[in-house]
DNA sequence: GTAGAATATGACCAAGAAGTCATATGACTT
DNA sequence: AAGTCATATGACTTCTTGGTCATATTCTAC
């Protein structure tokens, strides 16, 4: 946790220190990732930093205290929005909203995904256990789905959570890097039009439901 | 590409040196890995290991082609056994043979998720683009599989082929981690037997084939 | 004003990293 | 035995890192 003096900080310093965080986190790996370069870039002395956290570990926990609270609010509020929805109704605009999310705060996104690639031993001290388990929210979904008899009950719920959490986690990540893929800004455009992502949501959620075996 | 020198190594002092290399990959990040330590376990000077690799990334690269290829020729093995299986019966046996060498090898399996997890600017440095893009052999088989009329034909199959891709790894991660969670020896027999090992492939089998969606 | 608490500061330190190089050792050829 | 080429060595340099601390500055309350 920062320490009270770091809260005292009139509001444009406290920004400036975390957003010169953020963007060293975005821009390299957790152990590439330098005090020294994030103390210059936000222009406060490195005694001062010591005296906001206790060390980089600190700091990076706040971090992601706040990534994962800025995005499931946004999530909320996109979701909360639309109402009465069938599962794949509401894993539809569960997408939609993350590619947004990642579209408008792409620098976020990318700490997000180094927090979830990080290697296992720093996860378990960073991040406490619940946080750990991002499946919970699906295996309520499924658990209501299955209810309404919109899903197949035969499914291991708690299993099946986990991959799709998994393949969200997938998809976004393809989305996010095909992206940055494009220096050309039009072919970029075109590839993130509203209906190119409609398809990709499309094809997503096709393959969820449906699975790839031919009916006969 | 290590130099002339490594290769005239005699055998045993190779073998010292690219062990202490696994070992240190597999116990720390890339940027936390340490050519010190891997010198002093190899029992070579420093200065030797110079004379093999020109540097870090020269070495960890020959770590990647080497894994990649010892678990490649595993895999094809396993499955060259087998003859005349459809779409989903070879991809269980993918899966079961993944699941052996995460058992027989887990120290280069974990080499292999750091390499899987490595930020995208590394990756870019160390991969080349076809090492990148391991959808490929998928590609093939799903095509095939369209073919002969086992897989729904109006899957994309590019897309399709990622997400097998991705699901793969995420369930052998799961696998993995799930392994090391019991100290207990017993527990982790019972979970690891052939029983819950089957019945884990055939659940994510399941989600392949049929999707989450109730049939009506 | 002044006392005293809260903040800010950057020179400094120890640890560890990657990488170099002059020198030593060995091994093979003639 | 002499000469030559391949290999081995570890002390050394340079760089960067995370983290500390004595001192300086600013703020607040009286």
């Amino acid at each position: 946790m920062p320490s009270e003096t770091f809260f005292n900080l009139p509001e444009e310093k406290r920004e400036r220190v975390l957003d010169a965080a953020i963007k060293e986190f975005a821009q390299h790996p957790y152990h590439k990732s330098s005090i020294n370069r994030i103390v210059e870039e936000a222009d406060i002395a490195k005694g001062s930093f010591y005296q906001y956290f206790s060390d980089k570990k600190d700091l990076f926990k706040y971090i992601v205290e706040l990534i994962t609270e800025e995005k499931m609010t946004y999530i909320s509020k996109a979701v909360a929005e639309k109402q009465n929805l069938n599962f794949f109704e509401l894993l539809r605009e569960l997408y939609l909203a993350g590619f947004r999310f990642t579209k408008e705060h792409p620098r976020l996104q990318l700490v997000a995904f180094r927090i979830i690639n990080l290697d296992n031993q720093l996860k378990e001290e960073i991040l406490d256990k619940s946080e750990q388990k991002s499946d919970q929210f699906f295996i309520k979904l499924l658990e209501e789905g299955i209810k309404k008899e919109e899903i197949d009950p035969n499914i291991d719920i708690e299993f099946t959570a986990y991959l799709i959490t998994q393949l969200n986690i997938s998809v976004l990540e393809d989305y996010f890097w095909k992206k940055l893929e494009f220096d050309n800004e039009e072919d970029l455009l075109a590839e993130l039009s509203k209906d190119k992502l409609m398809h990709l949501v499309d094809k997503i959620l096709y393959f969820i439901r449906n699975g790839i075996e031919k009916n006969s």
